[in-house]
DNA sequence: CTGAAAGCGCTTACAG
DNA sequence: CTGAAAGCGCTTACAG
């Protein structure tokens, strides 16, 4: 039970830690943050005391006297509603363990990124991140350049020199789901194409492509069909592909949205998934789990990749602070092949 | 553009805008927090200053002054993922705003509620939100209530006196949902119910039947569907009601996922919706703009009620703090009807 | 109606 | 390796 005085609702702090161990708050500070130079005797009647009055530290306090409060803008245009809840989950997470604020705005068109980058600018933001897709808008990436302040650009397909970036590697990603289908026996698989915008779309196709080709197969043109990474796009995509003769016995999506369609498409077909339809998707988005049967997907962690894009962003203003030169950190988080309910063996003939 | 000295990164603080303004700090404080007993003329002085100084207040030095720093516990077991993650968005929003701390347990079975509740107790939060289904478990508030912290049930439909609670009225949202539905020229409805064990479930279908009731209309009681709140299950509950002759016009369902799985199934007989047949959903969760067409359904802010939990649980906390009672608050937010493209007049026979 | 002083909880920088 | 002092940005009392 932590040892907070109920009547007075006062919760533990530094200063009743160091009492209760009998060290000055300092050495509390030094332990409870891993810095070097502490005794180990301090150190462990230092951490007996945090456990047993419960201690936990008020983060406001410590970020005030830390950061000085970094303010971070995310400037979005239009994502999917599932990617973006997951993606400002992470950012709000990280952001208040940091006690930086963080400020949120939305574009629309292509003219009002303009106005919108603007409004961030205004209220006096350190940096602004970049979620999909303006992570890969040139022109919102320079519009912020010019003003000198730290960019992170969240999974963008193609990293740009001096521009902080969080992604996972797709191309990696789109293989490894390339090989596992391999790996249970299809041949013929038909693959659906993202938005040719978005930088990652072509590095996925071209990860089903080589992988494909390694395995000695040579993937017909009318089996990749184009998406828009849309429900909607899935079903026209999916309905191509399944009109095919032989029909594929696997489709493997650029996105869940598509895949989700595809298996819509199949039932509507008479077709079972897995048993005679696999479908697998990309990203793992709530969708993923919410259809029936769930899906093998690549699970991008999205929420850590925005946690991951505060960490990026606050070291960068720090060095900005500082003086110090950008870090140009590109960070690669791992993707996951998450095997659901929607693939197995191509069915025997 | 905001004053901020881009050589030290320094953001302006209360300070400055006092300087800038010729008063005191305290003066500033006064304005920006709406008191009252404060001259116009300092007022408009202080807003202008604030304007061309660009000066947002740190709230991490306003909640280390005011609050005291509450710790906020969140115990969830299994709703869907984008249901939580849009709660935990508005959470989060709120906390940081307020400089409040939460902290996140899951629990799955029964048994582990405990534990869960537990382990939120021992890190000493001073109250906890239980959002559905936990909202309703009367195991976990008992427990939590025995510890004598405040407690805010979220979405519970009902909702317990000495208990707090936000929640839309789902009762009149499925009235709603079911008069539009009417209004449109529907006569032959299906309806899938949820998981009995959710309390807003009897709610949703009794509205519905006391709407079509008040209609005039009787509905066969093979038009009430069973459901579970799953996809899954919204596929078993949309065949049976498309395999009736004759065939309803229209399918409301009791969620989103479950609307999402008959829009599904309907396509794959062929129909298309909404030209053959409406479906409309309830609660307004990612899925519903990522299927195609995309639900018409009841808005539920889910975000907003999160936040509204963290609002009434702070309030607990200090009426707690200074001695006061229980305000026992039931907070009702407005559901809105979202038309979109999945609902329109019945066929013409 | 306005302000000077003190302090929320923590850590930086300076001593030992 | 340890600690006393000062201060991050704000607001709560307490004076006028």
């Amino acid at each position: 039970m932590p040892q907070r005085s109920r009547r007075t609702g006062a919760a533990v702090t530094i200063l009743d830690v160091a009492r209760h161990a009998g060290v000055s708050p300092m050495t509390v500070s030094r332990v409870i943050n891993d810095h070097p130079y502490v005794g180990d005797t301090m150190r462990e009647r230092v951490l007996a005391s945090v456990k047993t009055l419960g201690y936990r530290p008020n983060l406001a306090g410590r970020s005030l006297r830390t950061s000085g409060t970094a303010r971070i803008g995310v400037l979005y245009s239009n994502p999917s509603a599932a990617y973006l809840n997951q993606f400002m989950l992470g950012i709000l997470e990280q952001s208040s363990l940091n006690g930086s604020q963080v400020m949120i705005e939305k574009c629309s068109g292509i003219r009002s990124q303009r106005a919108a980058a603007r409004r961030l600018l205004e209220a006096g933001v350190d940096g602004v991140i970049l979620p999909p897709p303006l992570c890969d808008s040139q022109r919102t990436i320079d519009e912020l350049d010019a003003t000198r302040i730290p960019v992170v650009a969240v999974a963008t397909g193609t990293p740009m020199e001096g521009v902080t970036s969080v992604r996972i590697d797709d191309y990696q990603g789109a293989r490894a789901m390339t090989r596992y289908l391999l790996q249970l026996g299809h041949r013929r698989i038909g693959f659906i194409k993202g938005d040719p915008q978005h930088t990652p779309t072509a590095l996925r196709a071209a990860a089903f492509l080589d992988a494909m080709a390694e395995a000695g197969i040579e993937v017909p043109p009318d089996h990749v069909a184009q998406g828009m990474f849309t429900y909607r796009t899935g079903l026209t995509a999916a309905a191509e592909l399944l009109a095919l003769r032989p029909r594929p016995t696997a489709i493997f999506s650029s996105n869940d949205d598509m895949a989700a369609a595809a298996v819509s498409v199949a039932h509507g077909m008479g077709l079972h998934v897995p048993d005679d339809l696999t479908v697998t998707g990309f990203d793992d988005t709530p969708v993923a789990t919410t259809i029936w049967p769930e899906l093998t997907t690549v699970h991008q962690p999205v929420a850590a990749m925005g946690r991951a894009a505060v960490t990026l962003m606050l070291d960068e203003i720090r060095r900005k602070r500082d003086g110090r030169p950008k870090a140009d950190t590109h960070q690669v988080m791992k993707f996951t092949l998450v095997r659901r309910q929607s693939s197995s063996p191509p069915p025997r003939r």
